[in-house]
DNA sequence: CTCCGGTTTGACAGCGCTGTCATACGGGAG
DNA sequence: CTCCCGTATGACAGCGCTGTCAAACCGGAG
């Protein structure tokens, strides 16, 4: 049988209760009695059993990190950031893909927390910018903390100033000697789309270059809309000589496109994208793109709310720097 | 307050038992009866406590998937899959990274089996390789299934024939008139890695032509490790007309090192990938390779995992079907 | 009408831990 | 030496559910 906290608190000579303090590190045990109890933890290599905690203490030690995602890398690095911060503290993370386009979204999502009573979510875009959700959890009082919202105030969790980094990339492209940038746009219903948008119109704006409807066209962060945003800038009649494409997937499906339409990059088309994922290192040519530190913010968001989980301290919004990534899809126009 | 089982039971005007017994969908309930309560669960919107659940039963309702996968593209699909017959049962699915190599690597899966006690385990490769946890496992009478695990007899699963799938499509090579053809290696600790590597040299065999042994260089499955190995082979005396690649990450750093020596894919040289993850379509030109149904395998795995979980029968190793992807990295030599 | 066996239901304990509260301890002040 | 108060420890109940086993019920055979 497996051994229980019964048989610790039996061979250390003390109660259960003061096991239990010492396990999960509370005040008031003498300091000789709590190396005693650890000692017999690890002799009898005691683990405790977490259901048996949660119900007890109406606590899971749970995360739990909710996505919609289409980019896999993207996430799996926050996954992994969130992951780290769990281990640091002895929480445990349980992942759910989710459909926030479905219309059962809300309950479904509902049903998790009943069901698992994580002690606080991760929400990653746009799990974060859902109104339904952001209200039933509220109402529920149910503690998350968010990556990249779309709505920073009263929230606690992670982001990076996109719009700044968007301006920049942009302006790059411009002192390069572009005047006929495009953008393939991101989902507008992501913050991310918004920014990335809204950086490259200011880029151009502060440059004195107007913004024409026709190089800015509708995507959706997929590799595939990437190719079919590219297709349609190149068909043009003057198509741009540079295209910021709203992600990495997306550029990397300018670079197809172009491939495509038998363009040599960066020589008759300059290309950048945003997240700095691996695909960014292994397109050829490679990416000029912008890091973002996703498992870094992966990690922050979940250091944020476990830090209030465990009353410690309210949780902050965290601003992560982002770093422009200049590589080899950018050069002066022909 | 929350619902309780309890609350449930009093409105329904039954005992807690009853309703347990309904939600379990145990025998020995009268229909009525059953279809009161279902509609009292549904009006009050019960959800059971997981915890209360597994403290009370001794099952977790939980499957665990362990990896050590550099790609993540692979991993989100098998995840997505084993997730996918997860909710079909109302499991819940619990993910662990984790670092094979790690000297504490079994005792780390150890705490985590002691602390979640998930009911089953599905393994991918390498983790399902690694004697000493199986070993443990078993010692344990932990119950697990294996996604492609290098020994496939007392274990159930799932697999595809890899080696015929690398024979078959270095035969493609073959049948387009390459005679020197390379192959860039995965990790051998991998059955994958083994499995091609075999399938390469039966191929190889089967036409007549030497293996040479020069042509035959090791990787580890990293876009990396393609690019170094195309480096070394592009730089024998007389180098390779097609390679083939122990994965699409692998190939798609076969494209890049191409790339970079100024080669003309698939002009100047075949290429071939293993896997069929998005890279492969995201690349110019896209990958010719073996499609790996990593969706499929999760969801399989972890469906053979919950029969034997459920005394559902004995649970199997079952094979799945690849398909040969014939794209635009493959032509003959010139 | 009674008896019997299977079916349906419920009473109750207990899973392994923690919260609450009472008690014991121990050292300094008076 | 006694009293007091903060510190250390333990007794006990109970978290929400299910396993076990006993009881009630029901329909058909005798």
């Amino acid at each position: 049988m497996r051994v229980r906290l019964e048989d610790v608190a039996r061979a250390a000579g003390v109660s259960p209760k003061t096991v239990s303090r010492v396990l999960n590190d509370e005040a008031n045990v003498r300091e000789s009695t709590r190396e005693r109890v650890r000692a017999v933890v690890a002799e009898l290599n005691y683990r405790p059993h977490l259901s048996a905690r949660s119900l007890a203490s109406n606590h899971s030690y749970t995360v739990a990190t909710l996505y919609d995602n289409p980019s896999s890398s993207y996430l799996t690095e926050v996954q992994d950031g969130v992951l780290e911060a769990c281990d640091q503290r002895h929480y445990s993370m349980l992942v759910r893909p989710l459909d926030t386009e479905a219309p059962d979204f809300v309950e479904r999502v509902d049903t998790l927390i009943s069901a698992h009573r994580p002690d606080g979510l991760v929400l990653t875009p746009p799990v974060s910018d859902h109104p339904g959700l952001l209200q039933r959890l509220h109402e529920r009082n149910v503690i998350y903390a968010s990556v990249s919202p779309k709505q920073r105030a009263d929230t606690i969790g992670v982001y990076m100033d996109e719009q700044e980094a968007a301006r920049e990339i942009v302006t790059h492209l411009i002192q390069l000697g572009h005047r006929r940038i495009a953008h393939a746009i991101g989902h507008t219903v992501h913050g991310a789309g918004t920014w990335r948008l809204a950086g490259y119109r200011q880029a151009l704006t502060d440059a004195g270059i107007p913004v024409e409807p026709a190089l800015v066209v509708q995507g959706d962060f997929s590799f595939d809309s990437g190719v079919q945003a590219a297709r349609q800038l190149l068909a043009l009649e003057r198509p741009p000589t540079a295209i910021f494409a709203g992600n990495d997937d997306m550029a990397s499906g300018v670079l197809w496109a172009a491939n495509e339409h038998g363009l040599s990059i960066p020589n008759d088309l300059s290309v950048c994208g945003f997240d700095d994922v691996p695909i960014s290192r292994q397109v050829w040519p490679t990416l000029t793109t912008v890091h973002q530190p996703a498992r870094d913010m992966g990690r922050i968001a979940c250091q944020q709310l476990l830090d209030v989980l465990r009353g410690q301290g309210p949780g902050r919004m965290v601003q992560v720097p982002y770093a422009l990534k200049l590589r080899a899809s950018t050069a002066p126009p022909r």
